[in-house]
DNA sequence: ATATACTTAACGGTCGGACAATTTCGCAAC
DNA sequence: GTTGCGAAATTGTCCGACCGTTAAGTATAT
């Protein structure tokens, strides 16, 4: 029998572990209020400080939300598909940055998960998930090429897609990738290259609408190949 | 023009942002100790208090650790791929816990992955991958059912396939993945599943050895088939 | 009656200083 | 060589005070 040395545990972990334990397993429901700083300390019979350090990893980690002022507090965050795409875009991000990763790895690993989310919204879709993409489009046909929310409008439909494929993982991925790849590839598009895109997108959700599951793999592939070619086209003349 | 509000930005904010983009930006490499809590607050011209704050931000999001003592001090931690897949498996399983996520929807996505991890490892890998799965899929053959080193056997070999991909975000996201699955998959597996495991694991290494991408991919995808069905025999049982 | 300005109270945010706990290192003793 | 001990540096925790923000209530002016 080997014996482990258990590492000590330090007050500030023992309460935040025992918070995000409370909120984890449904004790703090969301949306709800946990006690005041000074009422936790009490409780807790430690200082305020250190229940301070337990909840600020807690609102680092995403479970709470802090607010200042008499009817602020510590409140149990809405720990959804949505919040998780933002946490895991910053950690990307994070190691992207670092050099640790590279930004063509982000693009194949884009290529896996939304061929086969076109796929599975054309299956899944409901009429509402429709409307929502065509209007994308139109709003994104609308606009010129030098318009600031030109990548937020493409973001969201693509977006709008793996959404509409009914699995949330999945979504929040997409999500997570979208917002690593959206302040990169969104540089220097000509007018051509956006009607182009907006004819790929309509291709793609005509698809999705007909429930041509098939189609908008290929539809969508076909519109990450053109991309793609953009990229590999920048880079060359960069180099 | 729209004038749009000024978030106010407090004290705790802004010495996390400067010290989070000088280490992102490479002022403090990797390993790098960072000044002390009072070097650091006399710099800033803060309180200890507030730095500590900050530092404990940094240290949550994993770009730091600190380790107390006369040697001790806040250093930046190594932000690879390896480090992305743990720091992404907490929030999933967050979420995971917290309801608004399905199991079933992690293991779709953990298809579209791994199938292509397969493929990829079978174009990518090198000698010394191969020979790492062929080390993992030894040990587990040699290893009974009961034995409680079995799932991180399995998941060991799970990710050194993803590594050999080359890809190292498809690698993290696997890594994730697995996190969230191993408590969940490995509960009262008979011998004979054993057995069936280790041989279709075996088919996996061997065609990546052989470097059969298509081969390697099947394989892969035939044994998750298994595992669902597995897991669908047993939901049944439950209910 | 309605809008405006002022006060109050509750809470998190910051401060300063103190002491405890942990770890490393050097040095002495055995 | 091992053990024991003290010194030093750094993070961890504590306390008490005050500042800043916010919501709500109250008075005042229009």
């Amino acid at each position: 029998m080997t014996f482990e040395p258990k590492p000590v545990s330090r007050a500030r972990e023992q309460v935040e572990g025992q918070l995000r334990e409370a909120i984890l397993s449904g004790t703090f429901k969301s949306g709800d209020k946990l006690p005041s700083e000074v009422e936790l300390a009490e409780s807790f019979s430690v200082s305020r400080t250190t229940v301070r350090e337990a909840l600020r990893t807690l609102d680092s980690a995403g479970l709470i939300t802090k607010t200042p002022g008499v009817a602020g507090g510590s409140f149990v965050r809405v720990v959804d598909h949505q919040s998780l795409g933002m946490t895991l875009g910053e950690s990307i991000e994070n190691t992207l940055r670092f050099g640790n990763i590279g930004f063509d790895e982000v693009i194949r690993v884009r290529r896996m998960l939304e061929v086969p989310a076109a796929r599975l919204a054309a299956q899944h879709r409901g009429e509402d998930e429709v409307e929502r993409m065509r209007g994308f489009v139109g709003r994104q046909k609308d606009t010129t090429v030098d318009d600031p929310e030109v990548p937020s409008l493409d973001m969201n439909l693509h977006m709008a897609i793996a959404e509409a494929s009914g699995n949330r993982v999945l979504a929040s991925f997409v999500n997570a990738l979208h917002r690593v790849i959206r302040p990169v590839l969104y540089v220097d598009i000509s007018p051509e290259v956006g009607r182009d895109t907006v004819g790929q997108h309509l291709a793609i959700v005509r698809a999705i609408e007909k429930r041509e599951p098939e189609e908008a793999a290929s539809a969508m592939e076909e519109h990450l190949d053109y991309l793609d070619g953009l990229r590999s086209v920048r880079e060359a003349a960069e180099a």
